[in-house]
DNA sequence: CTGAAAGCGCTAACAA
DNA sequence: TTGTTAGCGCTTTCAG
């Protein structure tokens, strides 16, 4: 029993366009009538038709987000923290998140519906690659975007953690532990982070004077058992033989590290010393507790809806690209002393 | 430099009318001219536009869900898992998933919005409490909806894991295993499933004539804090002193109990067994692993969609309450041997 | 099999 | 300050 506009217009005794502006508090109604249709339309429990007014207005009120390529993804605890952060911010605003979480193969179907058939008013991207072609469509069809991540197109807004300033810091708290031979675990390499974190580990060692091995890189997929497989494989081939630590490109991979040295029989950090990256809730519960960089997850989804937001409300946000700090949270993996839950 | 429906109609020397019906591949049409129509709509790049077509069918081909009731919630890796298998069956059939991801003293503004302001064709809801006032709103306006869980009112449908008899397998197990002084970890009170599991939990231990003792009952809210602060208690205040094993009702309970006991020294599954209930992913990667019931989450997921894809499509799905079975998956922390992730 | 015309419910010029 | 009049882009009777 959905009672319309015009049914209220005519209860009200006003015209359509009178109730809209009233409704819509526009400046041009009269006090009274503002409020005395307000209060008709609480009384005949008036709801606007979102969509009908979607269609006049040529909006959607909706955001879409294009989650990262598989494996990785809402598996991953980064990515619902990240999300946390965007719904929070979006629904304050009236707006709300669209997310296709479809396989890989229907990812360009996903992004091609919420572009050209009009369902989102603009397009939150996570993990950019080297050359990102979903850029280029938005921006051919001035679809408003927030980049998480960076990419070196000027023009693009992005939020984006310091990755390289993150990774340095990782191994220099190894360094500064002792170690000398640290190897990586890399996340996918088309990935502009990966790239970055790798840059931070290798500028680590370079400043300390130590000369990268080929050996002491591992090639993952950012997943637990991508990086539970490449390291038990590497572990297999005695790849580890010089190595005194690793440095994860994030948490899950450091987990997934984290298991396969102890099913080889390497205790961290005594064997092995271990930093992940993102400092997700899960890197405290692993046994050892994980030495991680922390992100300020939540942080980068308000801040990228908020740009977003900006965008759609045709204001110009003041600064197009921002990079948020890092932080180093030392724990037991990399050779820490024990600490217990209970401060949390 | 979009195309519409109308431009279209005037290239191909058609009304609006026909390439309506040659898109939506009506009947009536004949073939070549639908042909034709369809090529001349890929040349001319031609999308429909979503919010008009909505507008005119009066549908959204969206779908709506309420997440759980914070302090739980998209934190726990059981409703990714589950997001994960309606976001599948969904896409496939051209709806997507609205995830109004807010505080919780804004899910009934979430609600009434996604229901009365026709952002949404059908719901589907997740964590009934005892006597929920959610079915009412929607079984009023008339809006198909999925339960994920179980309800005592005959007309509405749900899917669900079979949480009684699964924690009864779960005891039973311990039991097996020589345990009788087994405590519960309670997720929050109000919820129907968390009923359920603690019933299975005492069925269990009354065929085994043990009779629970009120100190073996802890109270949490299904998170790994809530678990950890309660475990932690109760340990201080010795209420374990005759309990040799505890059944959480959710992994994340149980992996925070286990950093309790951890912290207090406790040793599992030497000093207690422990047993959990969900099957996430996580079970396996902590340590001790933790013995669990396993749901079949992606499952009830896809289930659950594609009862409400049938409403939604005016048919009758053959059947209204879907129970699915669950199994005891055993691991370390219950008292089994060790055993090694390579297997997965 | 195809077309004309009337909406879907709301917004936004343009008048008054 | 308010009302009139066209749409927004698509679907769907109802005729032909």
């Amino acid at each position: 029993m959905t009672v319309t506009m015009k049914q209220l217009a005519d209860e009200c005794g006003f015209s359509k366009a009178t109730v809209s502006r009233a409704l819509n508090n526009d400046s041009r109604v009269k006090d009274d009538t503002r409020r005395y249709i307000q209060e008709m339309a609480q009384r005949y429990n008036y709801r606007p038709h979102t969509v009908a007014s979607n269609l006049a207005k040529r909006q959607t009120r909706i955001v879409g987000m294009l989650m990262p390529q598989a494996p990785r993804g809402a598996a991953d605890p980064f990515f619902l923290e990240f999300l946390q952060g965007i719904n929070e911010t979006l629904f304050h605003s009236g707006y709300s998140l669209l997310i296709p979480q479809v396989p890989l193969q229907y990812m360009q179907q996903a992004l091609d519906q919420m572009i050209y058939e009009h369902r989102v008013d603009g397009v939150i991207l996570t993990e950019p690659t080297q050359k990102d072609e979903r850029m280029p469509r938005l921006q051919q069809e001035g679809i408003p975007f927030v980049l998480l991540g960076r990419t070196s197109q000027p023009d693009v807004y992005w939020v984006d953690g310091e990755n390289r300033q993150g990774a340095r810091k990782a191994v220099e708290h190894l360094l500064d532990m002792g170690h000398r031979r640290i190897g990586v675990i890399e996340g996918e390499a088309n990935q502009v982070a990966t790239a970055n974190r790798v840059r931070g580990y290798e500028e680590a060692l370079q400043d300390a004077g130590v000369n990268p091995h080929g050996d002491w890189r591992l090639n993952a997929d950012y997943t637990r058992q991508g990086a539970y497989d490449a390291v038990s494989r590497w572990l297999d081939q005695r790849g580890h033989r010089r190595v005194t630590a690793l440095f994860a490109c994030n948490d899950l991979m450091a987990i997934g590290a984290l298991q396969a040295m102890k099913d080889f029989g390497l205790r961290v950090p005594d064997d092995m010393g271990l930093v992940g990256f993102d400092g997700i809730e899960a890197s405290s519960c692993v046994d050892p507790s994980l030495t991680t960089v922390q992100q300020p997850i939540l942080q980068l989804g308000r801040t990228a809806s908020s740009q977003l937001l900006q965008l759609l409300q045709g204001q110009c946000p003041a600064h197009r690209q921002i990079a948020l700090p890092v932080s180093l949270v030392v724990r037991e993996s990399s050779g820490a002393p024990r600490q217990s839950l209970r401060s949390s």
